[in-house]
DNA sequence: GTGAAAGCGCTAACAA
DNA sequence: TTGTTAGCGCTTTCAC
């Protein structure tokens, strides 16, 4: 049987409003008073019913975060990193993945949850901003990944476009000239996919190099089968690029692995640059050169956000905050031979 | 501000069980009487409170699953199986990782988020029996991992004895004779290591090859790091296997990197084989072999597992079910030349 | 410093 | 078929 603070005030012989006190450690109790209710506490082996308490409170200290895909380590990464951040402040995260699909986005920014969470951390593939203007749902919610939506929700994004151009950049210093844009995708609303492209284009435009179309490769998603299937489509259309720039890490996997079936070898005849920095990229035959977002404050951010409307900030959200990126350069671009 | 069944009812004019029974699709209620508490349900954008549901019912319709790392793809894709498994049954997942560290596996199989959560699915690496032995929590927990708890817990696991046989077992039919096994941890409580290094050690003995301690090789973790480790260090030592049997993937992808940069072909010179099945392992320069556990049957044994504890089960769990596994065949183990 | 009692929003006996 | 009412276990005024 559960034994509650009634039951713990009756051991002890006090009310059950001293009982709660010891528990909450109010700091007006005598400390013989707080012994002999401990005593009785243990006892009974007493645990607060964090139910009850979550309905007095209106508060559970349960906070969701919703991904697309738990099998992208980008997101698997991510999601580590804010369960540490809100486990510094005492929150617990309850997850749910989306699959990236703009149903179950709505859905989980309408209304998951409802009650049980204080608070949803969202990271949106394919949402779109009737989306959200339409929603009805009172929790707090913060947006990860730069999305232009003219609405009362904090965003966290690192500059994709800036990004973008540093890869490109890099790879231009690395004397390489055709590159290739692996991760157009003209049905999607993912708006990181445009803004990558938008900084390939301005970097390649700014540095007096062509951006021809045939450089600016579809994807059908992305992940690395998806990946694959672009480059090899790329190579079989006969375009032969020096370079790849992949939106993200698992599309370059993929890409990589193609141009290995080719025959083409990494970074001497295609470099390749990737997006997101997952652990993965750190090893393989050879290692990728990645723009590496700073997900442990991408972490802290959210979480600081919903903190902040949790606190009863009346200031609308609606804020773009930025997290920084580095640029990581490993095997895969290095020099020609 | 909250509107609560009580308003709707006033809005209707009805009393609040009334609205009560249309909430929850009680069957008895006249389809005028349903139509109008909608109406003022829709009226008033009424969203029950979960939290005050969950103190009544005493159940909360979340499960925890706890799992050492998320950054391990193993669990990332277990936690997503787990979660879509839950999802079937109206189950939302609570998600904590515990970094492998006994301390933090106790205090996660002693109260996490009591009363929040109606179960917990927990993947412990070194949690011992007598942790778990004086465990006071009343939430049902179900265990993943091969571990001989003698306790009224059930456990999911593979065969891990037989799953290391037949990964040997493929390496000696592909020619190879000095296996090396990579994932010995003596100091570990992690019970899938010793059953891998036992499954190892019984095929080669039973195949009249020998199986010297020096290509049992230790392991500091069970990541990529510390499997480019210690491959490193058993080549440094001068020993020299043909094959590499590593404790999971993310060793076996930590020593072929290592492989690789000492020149050394794989599977030419050295076949791998990993375990875990994770995505990453189907690409790369050389495409993975593995043992695949089948993790949705794991997920859905586990869940399954939970709710028969809550259907009230009296009989004592403590069963130990046992999922299936396959070994796919990749390119780390194609023959020789 | 401690106690009594109201009430968070809901469900489920029991009545009508 | 629908209404009344008593809690689930806790926090929190407000007295004392």
């Amino acid at each position: 049987m559960r034994v509650s603070l009634k039951d713990v005030a009756e051991h002890a012989g006090v009310s059950i409003k001293t009982v709660s006190n010891v528990v909450n450690n109010y700091p007006h109790v005598t400390p013989a008073m707080r012994a002999r209710v401990q005593e009785a506490i243990d006892e009974l082996g007493y645990r607060p019913n964090l139910t009850a308490r979550h309905l007095r409170k209106g508060r559970t200290g349960i906070i969701a975060l919703a991904v697309p895909e738990l099998g992208n380590p980008y997101f698997a990464e991510l999601a580590g990193a804010v369960i540490d951040a809100a486990a510094e402040h005492e929150f617990t995260v309850l997850l749910d993945h989306t699959r990236g699909d703009r149903e179950q986005e709505v859905l989980v920014s309408q209304g998951f949850r409802a009650n049980v969470i204080d608070g949803l951390i969202l990271s949106p593939l394919e949402l779109e901003d009737e989306d959200l203007r339409s929603r009805t749902g009172d929790v707090p919610l913060v947006l990860l990944g730069e999305r232009q939506y003219e609405l009362p929700y904090d965003h966290i994004a690192i500059d994709n476009v800036s990004a973008a151009r540093s890869a490109v950049r890099h790879l231009l210093s690395r004397g390489r000239s055709r590159i290739a844009y692996l991760g157009a995708r003209t049905d999607s609303a993912n708006r990181p996919a445009h803004l990558r492209l938008a900084g390939w284009r301005e970097e390649l435009t700014e540095a007096g190099v062509s951006a021809p179309d045939e450089l600016v490769v579809p994807v059908g998603g992305w992940d690395r089968d998806e990946g694959a299937r672009a480059m090899a489509r790329l190579l079989d259309s006969g375009v032969r690029p020096d370079a790849v720039f992949a939106y993200n890490d698992l599309v370059a996997i993929g890409a990589m692995r193609v141009l290995h079936e080719r025959g083409l070898r990494v970074p001497w005849d295609v470099a390749v640059v990737g997006f997101d920095d997952i652990e993965e990229g750190r090893f393989g035959a050879v290692t990728l050169t990645t723009i590496s977002p700073d997900k442990q404050a991408i972490a802290r951010m959210a979480v600081a956000s919903l903190l902040r409307s949790l606190s009863g900030r009346t200031e609308p959200g609606g804020r773009e905050l930025t997290a920084d990126f580095t640029l990581v350069e490993r095997e895969s671009t290095l020099g020609r031979r």
